[in-house]
DNA sequence: GGCAACTTCGCGAATGTTAGACATAGTGTT
DNA sequence: AACACTATGTCTAACATTCGCGAAGTTGCC
């Protein structure tokens, strides 16, 4: 296979003289840069990037850790970064930790080997004392939430979940069910802060009885939604954590001959492509995955840079996305207690 | 930044045993790898990758190539590459192409320049004649056709859909709408076939009006559905491609007032999660993405250590899942040349 | 013509690791 | 005491590239 001598050795020319013609072309002359390219041409020269990565003590790639890459939010998510990352010149190392802190911990070996120049997590932090002091190298968190530390991008999850049970109290419903996922989860967190906000505010009592755990999976939101259609006093509408739960739920709901949202709303979160063509169309919250994706990568790189952030924290805008899986409430008059304003 | 060296140093013994110590641990006394565990805990050391990987000429990672990581079954096989890789200590750098010629190129220029071992491609091979003559590195096409050269893991694309549309017929449909997936498609191409043999065993005349051209994404599904939907003597029946056109489609016929399967029975091929729990859920072909993940890594490693294969055809088995989307042909007397045989 | 400033290029060092050749010391066996 | 064997050290070479330094050449200006 040829090497950078062999190359120099046909041009006529130094080694120094073919390397920077590959990596800095400006300081080099058109007449040199022509009789090296011929050369190249001439014996299918290709550098040897282990050899340039490691000269440089760069790797030029990214990790990007993902609780599941088959999430179709992840995914979208994933795409992007993948996209911007190559055209800054990364590249990028999947690692789908299936929640696994062991195989996380293995691909962060990676940058401490420096196979890897940073990581992108996409998981939310769960504990707020295990990692980060550890972490002295680019490390960015993506879907963020309210408790992350250090480097972060996020949507607001808290004003977005508010936006949905708002809505919800504005068509006339006061029993509103709850699919969560995980409880120490932090995006359940800021999303369960949000709901209690809105209840709240309308001044309707917290109900504990209306809560049912899932976990982010669609066979979960099937679960959770049987329980609560199951209640002696089932409610006129569920807010679910995620798409894939309410997806779940509206099966669910269906199966006990229920109509969506006829005689039960449905909510979701995150605008996955399926939302807009299930039975019936999901209302739900959309998030920037793309600009998530891009923005992450060049946080990253400014970090790997050596930068320093002006501020850890960024916040992206969200959409609020109605479609036909929620309805006025038919049974608002007998929640004759609060007065409603639909708007 | 603490190299073998200091570590030598520290441990009180020489760089050649703590070379031996990480990479050929049983050549070193208990005594003595102790000590150099110590000294390795002590400062932290790390070995550099890079450059392990760059004396070793090796990379230890894969690439591979995907047109579209959102789609929910690449995802699936992604995610057995992944973790298939993990476990043999080599990492995927995940190449999202979107169908670019160039963007899949520059992931092959990886491998050529050193920084990737060898490529699985997900995409099938569209025209014979372009790549392969310049691949000579390791190359893999899962998810491959009939007419993949070279190393290649798929399923009987053509014995699978033949088996669809057999049960079709075998609930009395005569009339059944096809959606395809791009016309010069590998799939498009196999897929076709087992509809054509299917139809031609049972001696139903192949009608081109009923074949309707989609792009594997489920809008294209709606918009293929409302075509056939709109034709004066419209299908009982209409096999997809795949899922996801499926559930576009099914979307389409539900918003001409047509029932699933009442009016038109419908068919998908992945069976991604969606399926499950799509309204109806839906009749389609299961793959085994998992195996073909993982059987996809060991074939490659396999190349990548100079192996040469005794058979580069991998046909993986499948699974036909009857769900609710197909049923009895309710028109079947009207189609009385051909006495139906159910079974 | 002389000098400064700039451009272009070659030389040699350095990067961290592993492998191989070989020597040495220690241990146990015959 | 001779031998085999293991564990370890020493030393050198190799990997392909990049970078700093300085030499050589070119241009511009007075």
């Amino acid at each position: 296979m040829s090497n950078i001598r062999e190359v120099a050795r046909i041009a006529g020319v130094s080694v120094a003289t073919v390397s920077r013609t590959l990596s800095h072309p400006d300081k080099v002359s058109e007449a040199s840069k022509k009789k090296v390219m011929e050369a190249i041409e001439q014996v299918k020269y290709r550098p040897n990037m282990l050899a340039r990565n490691f000269r440089s003590a760069r790797a030029y790639s990214l990790v990007v850790l993902v609780p599941d890459i088959a999430n179709p939010f992840f995914a979208l998510v994933i795409r992007s970064i993948e996209q911007q990352a190559q055209k800054k010149g990364y590249s990028v190392l999947l690692g789908d930790t299936q929640d696994s802190h062991a195989r996380e911990q293995d691909y962060i070996r990676l940058v401490e080997t420096r196979l890897a120049d940073g990581v992108i997590q996409l998981r939310p932090q769960w504990d707020q004392t295990s990692d980060q002091q550890s972490m002295n190298f680019p490390y960015l968190h993506l879907c963020a939430t309210e408790s992350t530390p250090g480097p972060c991008i996020r949507v607001d999850n808290v004003a977005a979940f508010k936006n949905i049970v708002d809505y919800l109290i504005s068509l006339g419903h006061r029993r509103i069910g709850l699919i969560t996922g995980l409880k120490g989860n932090p995006h359940t967190i800021d999303r369960l802060k949000g709901y209690k906000q809105a209840l709240s505010e309308a001044g309707i009592p917290f109900d504990e009885t209306l809560i049912a755990e899932g976990e982010f999976l669609i066979w979960s939101g099937v679960n959770a939604a049987n329980t609560l259609c199951k209640l002696p006093n089932r409610p006129t509408a569920i807010a679910c954590m995620n798409d894939e739960m309410a997806i779940g739920a509206i099966q669910a709901i269906k199966s006990h001959d229920l109509k969506v949202p006829g005689d039960i709303s449905v909510t979701g979160f995150d605008d996955i492509s399926y939302s807009r063509y299930c039975d019936p169309p999901l209302t739900t919250i959309s998030q920037p995955a793309d600009d998530m994706g891009s923005i992450a990568v060049d946080i990253l790189l400014r970090l790997i840079e050596g930068e320093t952030l002006d501020e850890e924290e960024h916040v992206l805008p969200y959409d609020f996305i109605v479609r036909k899986s929620t309805s006025v409430c038919k049974a608002a008059d007998t929640n004759s207690d609060i007065s409603q304003e639909p708007n």
